[in-house]
DNA sequence: TCAACATGTGCGGTCTCTTCGAACGGGTTC
DNA sequence: GAACCCGTTCGAAGAGACCGCACATGTTGA
């Protein structure tokens, strides 16, 4: 393997072009860099210096080696880093996983406060459709799960907390057939129309939120993207209450009332106990403040 | 840094669970491994092992540094195989560019070649269109340069060889307009149609064989599309004879006699004398047959 | 052309660091 | 409680790194 002092001895011979030189820089003795010199070439079976000429210069394979040690080197020196960080307590990254109804948005003052921390554990967020955050806990592709909705399933050592209720509206376009039905609307006359459902498409499978069998469907990536399209009239269908509020208040949306009203969503956070550290005990104490949990199940309301 | 002894300590004690047993596996006296342990959390400044229980464990941090460690023992091991491979006067890489006007299809069989001499040198072949070729060695992007069209630049220190003489026909679709038309056709009767020509999108700028200024242009990414797109009557163009020769047989494509004949291209290959190594000679050794050389230029006939 | 200087290398001695064996204390197993 | 396993400490022995010196060779400047 490489020494850093082999590297050293690498690197000064190739910027300063001569042994006694970088023998000068190094503070050593010449014949020990020129021992040391033989004794590199010796291990990796290569001649690494020419020295045909008067002051020895690097072989191309000299310089492969010395460049990429180079690199090495740097490798070595972050990886140093990160055992530094993770025997402080701090875990070496963090896998967030959100459910796609809370926004990113609200998420960023907290990241922004984490990296004041200047852990240096790398956080990952990513986000996930419907029971999707669970799966991701299950299967271990999450470390702390924001956000997810109906109740925890059975996960050995599963912690939770909740982090409040998020309530929903039905609402359509004014432009929309449905804009001016009156009256409590029953399922059956809902399924007459299409609904636009929020789908993942990178797991494939057609997910949906309260789908009647056999209504048309229209399949969008986000929820802020189902708002927008209800706006449109391009369909109808559940939507969060908090951040429809300017909607509603604007009349770019009207709310229906319902035959059958649809309860609000108990959301969690959640995570599990076998994995400690200092980064998810930080965004735990985040999470639990009455205030941010709040803010970030309201999301922000769509401007008008 | 990380010592080929040390990350062996590290494996050693993951895999075994104890340090006595480490030191029985690599051959040490168990006293030596407790110090070594010691020293190796010294550098590191970590507790890298969890001394708390009856056998000891590794942190965390220890599992960090084994796994990553491990990984980076594999680099280094890749590393010696190329210094040794440079060394032995075999380049790292070598760095192949085509004019597209020949089909990477005739250079298979070489290729195949080259990889059974298992030098371990890794082949990256791309093309270019037109003077892109001599660009990319004067730039530096090539190592070698086959097919490149026009006479050499003037470029330092550059070698080449003469592949041979490429004959052009310009042909076009029975079913188009000029597919009818009798005796030489004069540059003013072709700009009347639209011309079909190769082009990179890559680089951005348009270049094109034998553009009439101010005729129409549809641009084609390929030889191969150019002779398909005038097969179906898209436009019209010289073509190479050889790779057409099946198409103006069969009368996809009938000849058209010029009044202006195009002079046959002479095609070089082309490399930079200020680097050398055996897996530049071996191409040139395989190139400067006249029997390969022969085959690269005529390319594959398209079938009708 | 010759002297002064710079460069790379070989040798013997010194010094540091690794390694070992022996002894000890604590934990596990039967 | 006896036998065994495990990790640690300590002094001694050995290996390897490092230095100073001498020497051959090549370069530079008067």
């Amino acid at each position: 393997m490489l020494t850093e002092d082999e590297l050293a001895l690498l690197e000064a011979i190739r910027e300063t072009g001569s042994l006694s030189r970088a023998a000068a820089r190094l503070g050593r003795a010449p014949s020990t860099i020129s021992h040391a010199a033989r004794q590199l070439e010796a291990r990796f079976d290569a001649l690494l210096f020419d020295r045909r000429r008067y002051r020895l210069q690097l072989t191309p394979a000299g310089h492969l080696l010395a460049q990429e040690a180079a690199r090495l080197m740097h490798d070595v020196a972050r990886l140093t880093r990160r055992v530094k960080q993770v025997a402080g307590g701090w875990e070496d990254r963090l896998r967030i996983v959100t459910d796609e109804i809370l926004e990113f948005d609200t998420l960023l003052p907290v990241i922004r406060a984490f990296d004041k921390l200047e852990s240096g554990v790398s956080l990952r967020i990513t986000h996930e459709v419907l029971g999707g955050t669970w799966e991701a806990l299950r299967e271990g592709r999450a470390d702390l799960v924001i956000g997810a909705t109906n109740e925890p399933p059975a996960i050995s050592q599963l912690r939770w907390a909740e982090l409040g209720r998020m309530e929903w509206v039905f609402a359509v376009s004014p432009r929309h057939p449905l804009g001016k039905a009156t009256g409590p609307l029953s399922q059956q006359v809902v399924s007459a129309h299409r609904s636009v459902v929020v789908a993942d498409s990178s797991r494939g499978t057609g997910r949906g939120y309260g789908v009647v069998a056999g209504q048309a469907t229209l399949a969008v990536p986000t929820m802020r993207a189902k708002i927008l399209a209800q706006c449109d009239g391009l369909g109808v269908g559940w939507l969060p209450r908090h951040r429809v509020s300017t909607l509603l208040k604007n009349g770019a949306l009207v709310e229906k009332a319902m035959a059958d009203p649809r309860e609000p969503n108990v959301l969690f956070a959640a995570w599990r106990g076998d994995h400690d550290g200092r980064a998810l005990s930080w965004w735990l104490e985040q999470i639990r403040q009455p205030r941010l949990a709040r803010r970030l199940i309201d999301g922000l309301p769509l401007p008008g």
